[in-house]
DNA sequence: ACTGATCTTTACGTTCACGTCAATTTCACA
DNA sequence: TGTGAAATTGACGTGAACGTAAAGATCAGT
């Protein structure tokens, strides 16, 4: 029942890169350690891990951040994973409970401000574009019946 | 009546960068040489060149494409600059008029398709922080009446 | 137990997008 | 006509994000 764990070079093909990068990543803390290896010993992922970089790899395309930026954006993400399984043991008390909460609707707030810019401006682009190509093809009508005027 | 010419520092203050980078991306094509200028002298720009400097760094901050991806997505920009300038001399050929405008018609295309496509994306992720957080709400809700249950 | 493919760490190399001197020159203004 | 601030080219330096090569270890399958 438990999914065949793959290899790193696996992982890459699938999530599109090279296993360098998810070295790489993982060294400066963008991805966590890959779970209890002793140094030497090759990495194993789930699909787990598989769908965390490709997350990663999402965000870093659609915000264009620095890793850096990028690895305190997912902070937050990693937070919100603790407090998912924090809260999966029922026995937290009301109060704790409410904090954990409250600590990761401010992670989300802080990762929607940025995305909700970002997709104001864009829009804000696609319409301008869209404005000039509906001139340009006016331009373009009013070139079929010249004799209108 | 002719707007004062401004030098480097100036423009690089009012579009938020550095004169270096403005040289930098002079040099690499991206942004078209400072008219008219024998080498060594101060290079001098209107409000013209400082808004199309404008526009590359948006782009660049919105596309998050490299300067190279970036340069022939403007050189789109400077073709059509090319058609407006040939369209306003009145006496171009029908014919040749017709090539200018939808060869413009093209690059527009070109640009909307990225662009709308990052929109796409982007308003996609929106979406689903929006309904994380949703969910993350209804659970605080819930805390306030517990005896509901 | 062997073997070839894949992985390990270490370390140096590379590209992009500028930053930062340095030596000289140009420019606006007194 | 001098003078200081800003600009010029040229060159080397830098941080980010990996690429690549080397030498050895590990793993899956026979």
């Amino acid at each position: 029942m438990t999914a065949a764990p793959m290899r790193i070079g696996d992982v890459a093909r699938l999530a599109g890169t090279t296993p360098r990068t998810i070295r790489y990543y993982e060294e400066i803390g963008l991805l966590p350690d890959a779970p209890a290896r002793p140094s030497g010993q090759h990495r194993l992922y789930s699909t787990k891990e598989l769908e965390r970089l490709r997350e990663v790899m999402r965000l870093k395309h659609l915000l264009g951040v620095s890793l850096e930026e990028l690895k305190t954006l997912l902070s937050a993400e990693e937070a919100r994973a603790t407090v998912r399984a924090r809260l999966r043991e029922e026995d937290v008390h009301p109060e704790r409970r409410r904090e954990l909460l409250s600590e990761s609707l401010g992670h989300i707030d802080r990762q929607l401000e940025l995305v909700e810019h970002r997709a104001a401006e864009l829009s804000k682009l696609q319409e301008e574009l869209t404005q000039t190509r509906r001139r340009v093809r006016k331009l373009l009508r009013e070139m079929d019946v010249p004799a209108q005027v």
